[in-house]
DNA sequence: AAACTGTCTATTGTGGATAAAAGACAAAAT
DNA sequence: ATTTTGTCTTTTATCCACAATAGACAGTTT
């Protein structure tokens, strides 16, 4: 098979809870904008709605027969993109599995191991390889460089850098700047899960990850706002297989985050390093805590 | 064709001139060591040598028969690797031709050009995209950023807080540091090339990087080493494209650096900053001219 | 006249095939 | 006891093919 239609499954699956609220469905561009899909799999998305007798479909008439069952939905495993599952896969061998620094990692064994062709998984490596996670010796394999501590230590000096200088542009910004009212909504879920942090801390991770993008955003600059991906990333995998004092570390991260937000109001730059600075500081520490 | 045989065409060249110097070659692995290729390779460099009469092999005994002439040569074209000739293709198109921000890239239509296969110019763009030029539109076009204003702002304000760390952790550096020894080597040069300004200019260029690349070193951080990549690229291609003044300009730098390495062996923090924050500031002031 | 649908074409994403290149291992030579 | 060579296997780099998806254009409907 060429290329697996998981675009098309993931949107006629968002395209089920559509139809679950209304009696008819619109035009076919305007799904498109909705679903952000082209009208091409609209059409087979509807096609496929006719089939099931869900939808009566003629032309611009477009009306709901019956609601979406269970069975009408594709199982979750088949709307993941082909990268998606690559990149998984990929991680839990690095960093679940015991991959040593210096391991050798090859195109043709990975592709075998996941069930997909060589190119895909190339393509990954590529990908990743900016992450500073692997290195390709041309003609020949990768090399992988570890999740090790000076990795962690690498990464978050950089971090550190650009963070500092994006909070202070975040202070800097015009008052009716939008990024003040997303700041709002973000210090409101901070409180909403600290009223209820037994059960929500693991919401933290999602959040975490809003409120420094939105801070590096503000930087207005291409490189420290793609840097972030790397951040993200690795916090993201790595918090999967390190759930040590999760509750804990979560909610003082949190009432860090107030300090932050509080010190970005005040818009007093010494204050925004000083808040800024206290909160990378545990961050650093939290993470190389968990490496080894 | 799979795979075009550069690598052994290249290395073939080379082996010529090692021919030029010596009665006899040597074994296969230490060949294959000089030269950076595989024994694979090394043996048929060897049997198309002994085809053109210019070795006698048998198993240890590779003697030389003659000296190579021009004609044994590859043509210097067959020796690119292709993702070079993608690079080169690629940014011709980018910055001489008059591309403007905001168009499309279609891999099919730039593989067509190359005469090349989709899968190559898809993994270069994907490479290429690290430097935030380009921009992935999933299941569809590559959009052109451009090569703008901005994009210059924002690769020197990175480059500046790298470059700036890094020539302060060069300072620390202990005295006995091989890196001392190479700033030596690059001095020289620079007094070498000052002297007899008006013939060697061109070469500042190449110089420029390898002083600067062995400032970002000692930062000893993958991603600040990483992202001179980026520097390197806008910069080779960039001057390529724009040659006014080249002479006074590179008299300048070369000038500026001399200064900058005095100050790096003073070992004074306050000394080094000043010297890196003058040079860098013309060094953003050039770069932005030249863009329009 | 503006938006929508039917139809058709072009491009992307992915697997598979193949030559080039790397590399493993045992036998042979110093 | 190394080092080198002969032979063979594995992996990478690259092209090609094809289904999925995007996108263009003309005719149709509101």
């Amino acid at each position: 098979m060429a290329k697996q239609n998981t675009v098309f499954k993931d949107a006629f699956n968002r395209c089920l809870k559509l139809l679950a609220e209304t009696s008819a469905l619109p035009s076919e561009p305007e799904l498109g904008t909705t679903l952000g899909v082209s009208r091409t799999t609209i059409r087979a998305i509807l096609t496929r709605m006719e089939e099931l007798q869900l939808i009566a479909w003629d032309k611009r008439a477009k009306v709901v027969l019956r609601q979406p069952k269970a069975e009408d939905y594709y199982p979750a495993e088949e709307t993941d993109s082909l990268s998606d599952i690559i990149e998984r896969s990929f991680m839990r061998r690095i960093l679940a599995g015991g991959a040593e620094p210096g391991m050798q990692i090859n195109e043709l064994e990975l592709a075998r191991d996941i069930g997909t062709g060589t190119t895909s998984v190339r393509e990954f490596l590529i990908r990743f390889s900016r992450f500073g996670l692997i290195e390709k010796r041309p003609n020949s394999h990768w090399v992988l460089k570890g999740f090790t501590r000076e990795f962690a230590l690498e990464l978050t000096e950089v971090r550190e850098m650009f963070e500092l200088r994006s909070a202070a542009s975040f202070a800097a910004l015009a008052p009716d700047h939008t990024a003040w009212t997303d700041l709002d909504r973000i210090e409101a879920m901070h409180h909403e899960i600290l009223a209820d942090i037994d059960n929500r801390y693991k919401e933290f991770s999602e959040l975490d990850e809003r409120f420094h993008l939105l801070v590096h955003t503000s930087s207005s600059n291409r490189f420290i706002v793609d840097f972030y991906d790397i951040i993200t990333i690795v916090f993201h995998y790595h918090y999967q297989w390190n759930k040590t004092n999760a509750r804990e570390r979560n909610a003082r991260a949190l009432e860090e985050h107030l300090d932050y937000i509080a010190a970005l109001r005040s818009r007093d730059p010494v204050l925004v390093e000083a808040a800024c600075r206290r909160h990378l500081k545990s961050a650093r520490e939290t993470l190389l805590q968990s490496i080894q």
